[in-house]
DNA sequence: TCCTATCGTGCAAGCGCTTGCAGCTCACCT
DNA sequence: AGGTGAGCTGCAAGCGCTTGCACGATAGGA
């Protein structure tokens, strides 16, 4: 391996003006920057990442801890803090935390002292917790805002006005809310949000349910003894295990239940039936999240906690239409698009 | 933060003393280990993993890296991983390559000097490129195999004897099979040992399809023309799919048509309908993959490449039966549970 | 023309840990 | 009793990079 020794005696200067040329542009002559910069190129050199982690104390890793791998609502956000750690010149190491606040308090203890700054995706350790972490290392949470620590989250709370709105203008006035993980931060205020949006109907609220199909299949039930005429999940995979439940019950959509969900994953490639959804801007959040990190890793001082609101659409389409009376019943009024049945 | 001077001037010895009592344990007396041990514990000291790697030339990292993390058979296996990796005090980077041979290189070259090793699930680089890869830093490729480099395998194929023996039993002369993405090593292999163990059958095959729901259902049109009777999947999600638009058109499983998968999902926390499938050790295998890449890293010696092979094991569920002729004719010859339509 | 900023570069001291080597202390053997 | 080896421990030299400080050169002002 090259070493910075190597460019320097080959370009013919020493290695503290290589080091300088390579990562303080400003404080070398633009000549002997050119000529190392080419030189290092040449050679192939590429630094010794430990070593400067030594010298510098900053180890260019960052972690990011998640629930479970196996929710492709995380992909896109990993895939977008990847990217911009990718290119801070930095690596992420991504932890799975089973939604559990002790093994993330023990992934947090076991990484605090090796990365830059620590991510967590809808943390379930206490508020306190958090924010003494906080103190002790650049710290940001996503989808859930705690006092004293940056954060960036993605609106799907602030979604729900337009997809309440929506649904109520369709004329729902029971509606059916499948919600997620147990003291999540994010769903507890999704569903105040579809209770202000929607202030003349009944919302029942059922879960918590796993982000997982088969979750969806049990759900129906519930959902069917309720008399609701449409269902707001909160994920779309459970979603979808709704619908096929329903759909093995002879039931369609919208024609016999109009259905929502809080998470558009066709942004991330997974296409899924033409579900009325919110457009969240995953890969986004999982940048701005990095970003913020690393923002926090160069000013060592504290600073102020920033928050971010990242702000979601609706999607309306076919899977949400006026509530009907009966299986096979979706066309109606005209709206060939709309109201084609969802496949 | 404590360094290894203060425990070392706390407990009357040496640094190095420190060192080698906390790492190499036969090399000081038991005297001093145990009070150094004390010492250490007491003051809270946790190495610095950017000077230790600077000392040893070790980083404490492994890079991991697979097609996407919108897939869920991925997530047991990482899990696998990750697992393994903490007890040996290492931290994994899991990267995403999309599948693209070229992002599969570019982050190989842009880790090799900062990870102790390289695991990939189903490389897409020329086997020419990931033996030379291997001759550079421990490798491991995972569900592929390739001449001088180590791997571990999931051995579907080996699944597809039984599985292939199992629907032949049951009677079916024309099964299509589902395939996975274009040139992918172990899919092609699936492919043939289906066709060897059905040798009077008819295989359809189609493809590629990607890891997803909606892939599925664009694969329903295929299999229905193809006047097949049964259905093998490589990946339960496209299968997902497919069950979903069959059951639109108002067909069952496995009355209308039988359904098979490659990979077992429930395994990995996600329960799906009662499918036959392969039950899939995706946790073991990425556990032995790091455990194999440790190996390779200690003896820097390369050594003769060691390939292991997991077998998986026949879960035969609701979904599959005799052909049936018609709709809603699942249950037939008193087997119930076997006959239940799969919901 | 001499003095003083300014700019660019090199020197050398670390960052915290590991490890080869040397030295010391005993126990044991002859 | 002296010699010898084994068993522990400490010394000090790095690992490859960054960076405060000093120094020399150059340019500008008086």
């Amino acid at each position: 391996m090259t070493r910075l020794d190597d460019v320097a005696r080959e370009a013919g200067v020493s290695a503290s003006t290589v080091s300088r040329a390579l990562t303080r542009p400003g404080m070398v002559s633009e000549a002997t920057r050119s000529r190392v910069l080419a030189t290092a190129e040449r050679l192939g050199y590429r630094h010794h990442p430990a070593a400067r982690a030594l010298a510098t104390g900053r180890a260019g890793l960052l972690a990011f801890a998640v629930a479970s791998l196996a929710n492709p609502f995380h992909a896109p956000i990993i895939a977008g803090a990847q990217e911009a750690a990718e290119e801070a010149g930095s690596e992420l190491i991504v932890v799975v935390t089973d939604g559990s606040a002790a093994r993330e308090e023990a992934l947090f203890e076991r990484l605090a002292d090796r990365v830059d700054g620590f991510a967590a995706v809808g943390p379930a350790a206490p508020a306190a917790r958090l924010a003494e972490a906080a103190r002790r290392l650049p710290l940001v949470t996503l989808n859930r805002r705690v006092r004293g620590v940056s954060s960036v989250v993605i609106d799907t709370p602030g979604g729900m006005a337009g997809l309440g709105a929506h649904l109520a203008a369709l004329g729902h006035a029971r509606v059916a809310y499948l919600g997620g993980p147990e003291g999540s931060w994010l769903d507890r205020r999704r569903l105040r949000e579809l209770r202000r949006a929607m202030p003349d109907a009944e919302i029942a609220a059922s879960g918590p349910y796993p982000p997982e199909f088969d979750a969806g299949t049990r759900a129906f039930d519930a959902v069917a003894a309720s008399g609701c005429t449409a269902v707001v999940a909160y994920s779309s995979t459970v979603l979808l295990g709704l619908l096929h439940r329903m759909t093995m019950k002879g039931l369609r959509a919208p024609g016999d239940l109009s259905l929502a969900c809080a998470d558009d994953l066709s942004a991330a490639g997974l296409a899924m039936p033409d579900v009325t959804a919110l457009r969240v801007p995953g890969a986004e959040a999982g940048r701005l999240a990095v970003e913020r990190l690393l923002d926090l890793a160069r000013s060592s001082r504290p600073g102020t906690p920033a928050h971010q609101t990242l702000g979601v659409t609706l999607l309306p389409r076919a899977s949400t239409a006026a509530p009907g009376r009966g299986a096979g019943t979706g066309r109606r009024r005209g709206d060939r698009e709309r109201a084609r049945p969802v496949e």
